[in-house]
DNA sequence: CCATAATCTGAGCAAAGACTCGGTTCTACT
DNA sequence: AGTAGAACCGAGTCTTTGCTCAGATTATGG
């Protein structure tokens, strides 16, 4: 198991800026090469920084990557964190569609750079950012049912239950975004998602008939663009 | 876009168990090692080859990983294949839960393989084989669909539920036994996930109280053994 | 301003690993 | 038996790549 801690966090603001370049352009060449093509040397030229300068931050490659995956997810996470106060004041149904939204465009905004991540990067759930975030978002699930239940007279929902929802819909999602299925468009995905889990927690009415799950799709909802099958450039 | 085919097949004898040695000692390796142990040097080693033989049947490192990862999957497939008779004798329900339990065991059973195919394999789409399954199995699903709505009277599930449902069992499976939780022993998961499914699908009675679906740990529902949570061995 | 610490640097080392070459050995088939 | 071709082989080539070293440069704070 090698070691995934940053050697030393810089404190002076010209180190400062020399670590996020590094960052950055380790993001940049996942994003774009793949894992494979995630060399120490070629990030600290396309940061524009010595080699020995990434050294000095990172005891090896193991560790660059765990940061650079920490930074994406936490930026992902801001994401969500920013759509939240939108979602907690709607209504739960609306709120769950909302999220599940939230949560599309999260990744959709970063799709290439999550594919590399959940398809290549060995370790991932060794690095305690990813660990962390699956711990809170299942307590996010948790606490979020609690205060479900209490406000509704139904019987909440069982733990096991509640956390195959939560990671089904996570896995979803990302499905959903890193292998779009051609014959449907995001917005309906999301809608029937939405009814799945709302059906789950019996908070959905009867199962409707399936042509109204089938919506037309409005501009927001336009399909994949083309090409965007690929995972990612790979140059 | 790496070279994904073997160069040829083998076909006396003696060549086709050479072919089988390597495979599988590939497969061992990325068993143990992970795919950055995953050398052609060490692959050919342990099957016992000259490295020379291994490039006779494999252009690169990618096809040879390809055939590796066809090879696990087919096994995988054949074992699920197998339980097929007695889950379509079955009633809608128990078929469910059987469906999910076979597909639960298959992936168990070579768990540290498979960890490493879907974390760590890079090109995993690309790999024919790998899309194939995908689709097939989208097919069934919806083969079943149809009969089954044509069986009762009740309306058919729209396509994109369809394609959720599908996806979604697939993910919880796999990270159900990836990331075994620790407070949820696999049965109760099984039965759980089962019945969000059957839910979704209009089969399922009315939502049951929590306290039904969790079950009493039987001789057959052992949790994970400890340290079933790290994903290989790694030497 | 000076001493000390922090930061930066790039040539180059050592190891690893993908793959080839030139040839030997085995098998199938007449 | 003889021969064509299939199968096998491993030492060695060539490239890549993670990482270090020895020292130059810049900031800090007394």
């Amino acid at each position: 198991m090698p070691e995934l801690a940053p050697r030393k966090l810089p404190t002076q603001a010209r180190a400062q800026r020399t670590y996020r370049a590094i960052v950055l352009a380790g993001a940049r060449i996942l994003e774009r090469q793949g894992y494979e093509g995630l060399t120490t040397n070629h990030v600290a030229e396309l940061a524009g920084v010595g080699i020995a300068s990434l050294y000095e931050y990172f005891p090896n490659k193991h560790a660059l990557t765990a940061e650079i995956v920490r930074h994406v997810l936490e930026e992902l996470l801001a994401d969500l964190g920013a759509s939240t106060p939108l979602i907690t004041s709607a209504p739960p149904a609306a709120a769950m569609r909302a999220w599940l939204g939230a949560m599309y465009a999260a990744v959709a905004k970063r799709r290439a750079v999550v594919a590399v991540i959940v398809e290549e990067v060995p370790f991932l759930w060794a690095i305690p950012a990813v660990a962390q975030a699956r711990t809170r978002l299942l307590a996010l699930a948790r606490a979020t049912r609690d205060l479900d239940a209490r406000g509704r007279g139904a019987p909440p929902l069982s733990d096991a239950t509640l956390y195959l929802l939560a990671t089904m819909t996570g896995a979803a999602v990302l499905e959903a975004v890193l292998r779009p299925p051609a014959a449907h468009a995001p917005d309906e995905l999301i809608a029937a998602l939405a009814e799945i889990v709302l059906g789950a927690t019996g908070q959905a009415p009867a199962r409707r008939r399936a042509s109204t799950v089938r919506r037309e799709r409005g501009p927001g909802s336009r399909r994949a663009p083309p090409g965007a099958g690929r995972v990612a450039a790979r140059q």
